[in-house]
DNA sequence: CATGAATGAGAATTCATTCAT
DNA sequence: AATGAATGAATTCTCATTCAT
């Protein structure tokens, strides 16, 4: 691993384990087994770091999220797929996806990259409205609709990663069919 | 509105303008026109008033949560009450209800206090619990239908919040409508 | 007692404890069981306060000094008469003595308090001279003398406070006898 | 000179010109020439600061008391090297002595420091010893004679730093024959 | 007399950042 | 490219003191 990777990543961990509250670059040049000069070289600031710690995340996700998706497939398949992708997005890379979540309305992160592209949230609204006029979906705000569904998955995975509840094979089930229906007719 | 009262009503309007990242102090008491020495009469040191905001707002909700709540009646009207008081709650105290949501899951709360007593969860779980009995509800670990559930009314009201969409009587009644669906058989 | 006294004797304790680096309004308040309004009635501010710990201490010490002391008496008695009552006091009041002997020098005691008259060091001094004249004594600077036995006293009052030995009849005697015999021809 | 001693030879300068009690570290900083983080960086607080004054303060007469000590000598010439060790230590530097004698007993200072080894104090114990044992010392206590010949020293060193008299080579002598004296048989 | 909530100047300490090596 | 000693502005926190009750 390069060093400006040490540190993106020894960053996440902090966050992760400390909140970004108290997350000084002193900690993070310890962790990342590199001196301050190297760490300034690398990130003109702190902010600049702790967003582009964010991008890495939101990219990461991102390619997570669209992975295996098929525009061949049917509305169901396609659903499917896309929720399992978040949902496997949230337990393989829990600090990312926690992260993600937290600062995403955080006015510490800049405006530009709270607003990033995001293909696979267009994707699934126009899924949702391709649902919707097929009448398996029920006709409504396709934001609220896909709110709705954004908020089972994220509630979910939380819910998995403080440790509410086992998350195997029938509990993924149950979140996607809950998903489904949520906004089904 | 006591002095104590001031200071934490000054600290939980600073988080949410700026983020917690950014609230010093000063600024607490600049905005609740006290004296650093009156701040530290009552809090200890910060991250123990963050706390007590914290707390606070957890009362806060706690006690909105159950408004009106009658154990006599149908169990689709306890259900609607208990959803609809957390999204009145959400919609008129948003500080705290976005504060909640974000440092829920934040070291920089203490873990005692993030899984302090919830009389309300307590209620909804055994809601769901009879709603599974009767066969109205879908088997399942009640933890998860409750997360599915309120998964969804926390981010309805977030997305809300930040002006994703209108929620007129109208969405009300189609996020209360995708709950209920979300976990039925 | 007094609340006066309440408070110059839980600040003497506090002193004592913790040294006068660590005492602090808010300790000697609570210590002394009253308000911080009773406490600045009494004394104008805490370096008055601490002065007045001083004061006192010395005008006990002082009235310790000279008791029993009878002019009529030998110069051996009545040598050993000062030189057991400084023991004395040292034993029976180790925070005053201690107290003193540490803030003696210092400038946190005002100049007029520090250089207060001393009875007891006047008829010291000229006990010492008396004794040179009738050829008891060594002859030299009769400060350097009481210097020297005033060393050996204090110096075997703090060995004893910090437990370096047992200070018994026998001890006693053997220290009266090195203070002696140090100034002697 | 490096700045870690920079910084610890300002505080003791500041020490002994206006005492521990008004010494603050922007004062040390400015004196010494470092800013706070430099400080900060050598010595974690003010206390550990402190200690460390005194512990090289310690170090150093340590270092002085034994300095041309000759096992080989007599009893009475070894006595007097270290004795007048002890003096010149006093004279030269003056600020490290009065600074060990206020601390020695100041709960400042940690209980592990102002008990720290001392090679100085075991050797004159083992002279006193075998100063009793040839019969040429009191039998008492070793310690107790200790205690009295240090209490001399220190008494005439800081007796001369605060002015109360000449301290020329007769001064200077008739303090070892005090001393002597003060032990003897 | 006694109280203690409120104060703010000042003290200690932190931490992002620079720069010479 | 990598380093880490040095920095000082910003921040947290302390504590003697006041004053209305």
């Amino acid at each position: 691993m390069s060093k400006r990777e040490d540190i993106l990543s020894a960053t996440l961990d902090l966050i992760d384990e400390e909140g970004l509250q108290s997350v000084t670059i002193a900690k993070i040049m310890k962790r990342a087994n590199v001196g301050s000069g190297t760490l300034f070289n690398y990130f003109s600031n702190k902010e600049e770091l702790v967003n582009e710690v964010y991008k890495a995340a939101r990219q990461h996700m991102e390619e997570a999220l669209l992975r295996n998706y098929n525009p061949g497939l049917s509305l169901y398949e396609r659903f499917k797929c896309l929720q399992l992708n978040r949902l496997h997005f949230g337990l393989s890379s829990p600090k990312e996806f926690l992260f993600i979540d937290s600062y995403s309305y955080s006015p510490y992160i800049s405006a530009g990259l709270r607003s990033m592209e995001d293909a696979s949230r267009e994707i699934i609204l126009s899924l949702i409205e391709e649902g919707q006029t097929q009448g398996i979906f029920k006709e409504m705000d396709s934001h609220l609709s896909h709110q709705i569904i954004h908020g089972i998955m994220v509630s979910i995975v939380k819910g998995f990663i403080i440790q509410k509840y086992p998350l195997d094979e029938l509990q993924v089930q149950q979140t996607l069919e809950a998903c489904w229906k949520a906004i089904r007719v």
